[in-house]
DNA sequence: TTTTGGAGTGAATCCCTCG
DNA sequence: TCGAGGGATTCACTCCAAA
């Protein structure tokens, strides 16, 4: 496949389908340097940055396979700083900048290796953002380490963060979960390099980009913590696996790049996604995203009646239902909550799954009842 | 096991059986801060470093299980810090100190989680260190997170590191080569956590140090990167997991500790090691069974997209697949399996047997795609 | 003697809305 | 802004008691 694609303008055609009135820059690449380049962004506009900025990789010379062939290092220009005391003063402008068009409640991931992820992690925390989690992708397909002098590298780390420690970011829990065969989704992500027809060749079959990102792993960032209608920004935009899977997964992009060739083959890959129909892009959600139903309503809806007899798991506790939604159990009266967490002298209680009603002779935790009465009432 | 014995002194008897003429300080645990004990020990005295430094975790308030009982977590005192300056001045001071006392050829690990580890990292990299690896340590039981707000911590990070860029460090090869079953040993680490009989417990059955590491681990890493005879530092010795992997494998060690408590369980239990042949490997090597792939690696691959439809095996049933790797039909939503079950008025269900995709005109269960994507992807 | 079920636990930066 | 209160939230493994 050519990317190389004459006359295409640095900034991409928007895709329609998401929305009516954008801004110039939503769905598109800003060409420039990343911290001159977001200054042409309002602050507070995007909710999420993916960021996989160089590694600042220090490399001797050439590295030799066992057979002589030379390994396709990535000793690109920009990857290169005289000193940690740059690379660092690099990472502190551009987190800065971010820092600036991000939403209060937005989240940020940052990718990197050894050589660089422990400035980043240091100046994160320095700038006041707040570790959420570092994750590791392991990779099925590592390179070997061809001199046995070390452990193969098999993985790389990213950082997610919020931009303050009281933030309410987005984490879609209960859908990673779905993701994982119901199982919590861990820290430890297990996912192959990007290689074969994903990986974008030129028109002498070399890569583009030397650390193009497999779009499973973006695939995996966006879906954890954006929602779609989102706005994503990759500072470090290369050659477009963000912007690819943002539109794939109904996210709105923005990218920044400095390199033409790589904005010309992200633009060309990006056209050619086909955004997923947007009823598919609904994720599953917890209890805590379903309306909330006040005790009381079940007694309005008939659905218990005020004198009814509930019990706890084990039948050792009995409580009584009030007319006005409150229950009594000997001394104590109070919500379905607090009687439950008096008899058993804890602190805190989950009435709706601790409190059970007898119903054609099972026992049936209210919560069962609330469940209807969501379904007779939809969107209380 | 009691680990309460009144009367030993804090430095133990040296285990005669590994050399002739040994200083006062070999094989023995120094009490008192880390910085002036090592003042203590001769500048190049040491061959391999292993520190696993308080982590400063700054925890809230209480965190509840959701049978409302109590995490245990770690509050001691010797792990908080008033800031990020004072935990990397300390990081600083206890480094620097270390530094002096190992060999130009050493090689120094230091173990932490995203707490700690990324101002561990950097001030590595500012004292001069060369770092060879960060290792992950994959930990196969982690404690999960109850509320669900964020991924599992299911990790900890380990950063191996030489004095300098161009020490003459010493790495086993071929030896965690053959450990590994012939395949070059990688930078992630399967292991789980110390719990069982290896914890140290006292009288009363509690942990004896919150935070124990498993010898499994202290085996690999100075399997990997010391030699028999060499001297291993490890200057927050706690309950003396190094210490006793150290004397199993043939190696010296030192140890620092504040913790009279903590000295005397580890002075005992070092005492009941066996220096001993190394056949004791089989809890590191867990038999791999077909390796589980949750339905959500399918769309990340882009072996099925979201929107998808998926019917039963009759085609009565229907389902459209979500970003997330669930299944919508009618009001049902979740799983694979959650959703087979629900519409079929059962308790449980195999979705990847009852879910078939048409592909060439052919109904295939998506199982099929599952051996596919185990086929890309071996060993997951 | 063997199997089954329940309780316990591990380095954790772990809620959110409403008045 | 703060406090009160509703109510949501767990995986792998070990040990011990009970069957």
């Amino acid at each position: 496949m050519s990317v190389q694609r004459k006359g295409v303008p640095a900034v991409a055609p928007r895709f329609s389908d998401l929305a009516g009135d954008q801004p110039a820059w939503m769905d598109s690449i800003l060409k420039g340097d990343c911290v001159a380049a977001l200054e042409r962004l309002p602050k507070n506009s995007v909710d999420l940055v993916f960021a996989d900025p160089p590694y600042n990789l220090q490399l001797g010379g050439d590295l030799l396979r066992p057979d002589q062939s030379k390994v396709d290092a990535c000793d690109d220009h920009w990857d290169q700083f005289a000193s940690f005391e740059a690379y660092d003063a690099f990472t502190r402008a551009w987190l800065m900048a971010v820092r600036r068009v991000l939403k209060p409640d937005g989240g940020i991931w940052v990718i990197g290796s050894y050589h660089n992820i422990f400035r980043v992690g240091s100046i994160l925390q320095d700038l006041g953002f707040w570790i959420l989690n570092d994750v590791v992708w392991l990779k099925s397909n590592p390179m070997p380490n061809f001199r046995g002098k070390r452990f193969t590298n098999a993985h790389e780390t990213l950082i997610w963060a919020s931009p303050s420690k009281d933030a309410k970011y987005t984490f879609n829990y209960e859908a990673l979960k779905t993701f994982n065969d119901d199982l919590q989704m861990r820290s430890d992500w297990h996912l192959p390099l990007c290689t074969g027809a994903e990986r974008l060749k030129d028109a002498e079959g070399q890569k583009v980009h030397p650390t193009q990102k497999p779009e499973s792993l973006l695939y995996r960032v966006l879906l954890s913590s954006s929602k779609p209608g989102d706005v994503v920004l990759d500072p470090f935009f290369g050659t477009g696996t963000t912007g690819a899977v943002a539109k794939k997964l109904g996210r709105h992009f923005v990218g920044v790049e400095r390199e033409q060739a790589y904005i010309d083959a992200a633009t060309a890959r990006i056209a050619e996604v086909e955004p997923a129909a947007p009823a598919s892009l609904s994720v599953t959600k917890g209890k805590r995203a379903a309306p909330r139903v006040p005790f009381g309503n079940l007694l309005e809806a008939g659905l218990l009646h005020p004198g009814a007899t509930l019990t706890c798991p084990k039948g050792k506790f009995k409580a009584s239902v009030r007319a006005d939604g409150s229950l009594a159990s000997g001394e104590h009266t109070g919500s379905i909550h607090k009687v439950g967490a008096l008899l058993q002298g804890q602190d805190a209680c989950n009435g709706w799954t601790y409190w059970h009603i007898e119903q054609n002779g099972a026992k049936v935790p209210i919560d069962a009842l609330r469940q209807i009465f969501r379904l007779r009432r939809p969107a209380a």
